[in-house]
DNA sequence: GTCTATAGGCGGATAGAC
DNA sequence: GTCTATCCGCCTATAGAC
């Protein structure tokens, strides 16, 4: 009987998704030491029980809930975005493309809210920075340092130190302006750093 | 008698410092809600009454705690080591110093773990966080561009941007390498980073 | 598999002795 | 001002009914 096993599968599975949504909303706003599993299963609407017999304990749930964050949600939305680019068009129309995926993400305070609990956690959990690290962070950095291998009549050096700059400048932005509410306190606007930041990565070594 | 005013002025600072310096190793090692009072009053070696007289409730210690490492223990350290700059030497070794002493920063585990909780707690405590962006973060960004702009002889434009990205590509890489642990999952090192930076930073605009 | 009910311990905050 | 002892509630995790 398919149809049983498959409504057996999407009911558990339906249900392990209904304790993540929960647990996504109450481990977002509270951190990890300030989620009780009563509120996860108040906010999921099922039962303690339920979550303790489908994540082993609290770290399982947090654990699976992480990955699945940063392997679906994160990783995706950034490789496809990233895979969308016009590759074609002038290289600072792809650093600008690139620069504006990132500076999306200013403006979703969900992924505000898991860039602070992913470093408030790194520290007890170093696996899961490092998955988002690998997922993440490595992701974009090869692709940049791809496309620039990839064309060398911009005669630069330095590959991996250029993205590296690329991206942390803008991850930094985000983080002093969003992330640390430093928006209203130093307002650089982001055409400002960007346009400068484009002009310099793509500025070739002093040909001397 | 001044003397007993002093000691019991010194005495009570003195519980004051101590109470500090366990709340400092708890919040730092624990978190915000991992940090239970009674762990700070046994750190500490005093009796949690102590603690609740001196700072009202756990709220008020942590502010205490965070305000005082942002004002005497990183701002401090941070200003008197950009005041020893040699201001008269080369841009590119101002900037090497202005990096060595931010990367000097990787190194201690304090300051890396102070950086993972002020993160945490950025959105329940936005004030501090305000701060830390204040005393550090603006501080850094006011000695950079002052600098670019009494050195006209560079011939530099976006000088805000431009010192942006400076310590938002080092902030970022110590965020990346330390606190999310990709030290040794994509090892850029630190030299090969710095020389890329000072580089570009100091390119004069495309005089076209 | 899912629920209700409960165990057992630790949380922040306070009362009273000195 | 400082300590010991205590209140009450919430925490994680489990036991037992269905």
């Amino acid at each position: 009987m398919p149809i049983s096993l498959t409504d057996e599968d999407s009911l558990a599975s339906s249900k392990a998704e209904q304790i993540l949504a929960g647990a996504m909303a109450v481990f977002l706003t509270g951190g990890y030491a300030g989620t009780s599993m009563d509120r996860v299963a108040a906010e999921a609407g099922v039962s303690k029980h339920t979550i303790y017999s489908h994540f082993n304990d609290k770290e399982g749930l947090f654990n699976a809930l992480i990955e699945r964050l940063v392997l679906r949600r994160f990783h995706i939305e950034f490789g496809e975005s990233v895979c969308e680019l016009p590759l074609d068009s002038s290289p600072e129309q792809v650093l600008h493309r690139l620069a504006s995926i990132l500076l999306k993400l200013r403006e979703d305070p969900e992924y505000i809210a898991f860039f602070r609990l992913l470093i408030a956690e790194s520290g007890r959990f170093p696996e899961l920075a490092q998955l988002y690290y690998q997922k993440v962070i490595q992701e974009g950095n090869r692709v940049l340092s791809t496309y620039f291998r990839n064309h060398p009549d911009l005669d630069l050096d330095q590959l991996e130190a250029r993205s590296h700059i690329f991206f942390g400048s803008l991850v930094c932005h985000i983080l002093a302006q969003e992330v640390l509410h430093g928006k209203h306190l130093m307002p650089l606007p982001d055409d400002s750093l960007v346009d400068c930041l484009i002009k310099m990565v793509l500025s070739p070594p002093a040909s001397a």
